[in-house]
DNA sequence: TGTACATCAGTGAACGCGCGTTCACTGATGTAC
DNA sequence: TGTACATCAGTGAACGCGCGTTCACTGATGTAC
């Protein structure tokens, strides 16, 4: 039995969707660990009091925004990984999907770098994880082709861990370009020749 | 003229320096935007209004962790210039002077790895800047190897800012290990395999 | 060396302020008949 | 469809609290003679 949501339910899910959008705004130019609840709902234009008919305290709200930013994420991991590891026209349209994404989801990949060393320990567990899982299914993804035959699992998964890293550094990079076309460029081309002499190592692994 | 400080200087210099201390270790649980003037007072066994025979404000305070933690930083970077980017037992040489780095320098490199993407303005430039000092050194040291013979002056640029970050992440990574032995044990092995990684592909890198 | 005055690191009280949280409330939306 | 009661998202006042900063002070250290 499907039903759309009545006015009241609806009404509810956007006032909640508003703090958060509004917690994002706020944390471009801070860190989670000084965001304050009045300072929240002040920028939603909500009552200090009625942020809890919405969220119990301030740290699920955190958790709630940690979520919201891993959402986002989704459909760039997915895509990354049809991708990953392949002849250099792949490296390049790798790279440039990242560009694009951090143009699209600034906010929400700054706050994701931003948190995954800083002061909120669940946080920082929840961001550490989602990392791990997109390294482990790109060690998958790389053990699938045919370039990884004779190769040691454990290896592998040490250079998925490598990509991983890399992208997440590249992200960072990106993000503090601040949109700048002349240093994302820079950042853009450095990244690909990097990934480039990755994957010479990778060819050349097995010779020694 | 040398002449030693009396007892109302050194006394001075060693609040001073409690002041310092007491910051560093609050900041093992938290951001520095959410470090407070009495907590550190508190901590430090000073009085709120005493703090400002040292510091004209907290911000100011702030930008003196950073210049401490990077003093503390220096022999690091030295000793892995001196070490860098040869053969294998070099890679496992530098790898190990990182971990030994990273016990008996906690506090410093959490401070600087958590707030180089943190909330701070000032902060995060001062420590993007020293890491771009570092990266400079090591290009300027790479091209000075044989194994440098007929690169590009970019491509060897390149290759030392891949170098520094997989350096600052291998740093972060053992941070978050808290010295657990273990975790420690698997970090390093994956640093010198994905070094190693590299250092194969910037010897084929000519190659094509 | 002894004395008289100056300096200044650290004290403790006071300030105004914004914080997170609680509570009784209001009035529009939802439900039962 | 109309009516009477229940629900509950959002309000606004109030609370106790710790914050950063100021100020006049104290008493040990420094200096001049």
């Amino acid at each position: 039995m499907s039903h759309t949501l009545g006015p009241r339910q609806s009404q509810k899910q956007q006032t909640r969707q508003s703090l958060l959008d509004a917690g994002m705004r706020l944390l471009d130019h801070q860190g989670l660990s000084s965001l304050g609840l009045r300072e929240v709902t002040r920028e939603a234009g909500l009552t200090p009091s009625g942020f809890y008919r919405h969220f119990p305290d301030l740290p699920a709200f955190g958790m709630a925004l940690v979520e919201e930013s891993f959402g986002s994420l989704r459909t760039l991991v997915r895509a990354i990984r049809a991708e990953q590891a392949g002849p250099d026209e792949v490296i390049d349209r790798s790279i440039d999907l990242l560009a694009r994404y951090v143009h699209e989801h600034r906010a929400n990949l700054r706050f994701l770098v931003r948190e995954r060393h800083g002061g909120v320990r669940p946080v920082r567990q929840a961001i550490a994880a989602r990392i791990r899982q997109f390294a482990d299914d790109l060690a998958d993804d790389l053990a699938a082709q045919p370039e990884s035959a004779g190769w040691d699992p454990e290896d592998l998964r040490v250079l998925a861990d490598l990509y991983a890293d890399h992208t997440v550094t590249t992200v960072a990079a990106l993000l503090e370009a601040e949109g700048d076309p002349e240093d994302e460029r820079r950042i853009v081309a450095t990244a690909r020749r990097q990934l480039r002499l990755i994957s010479i190592g990778r060819r050349h692994w097995l010779d020694t």
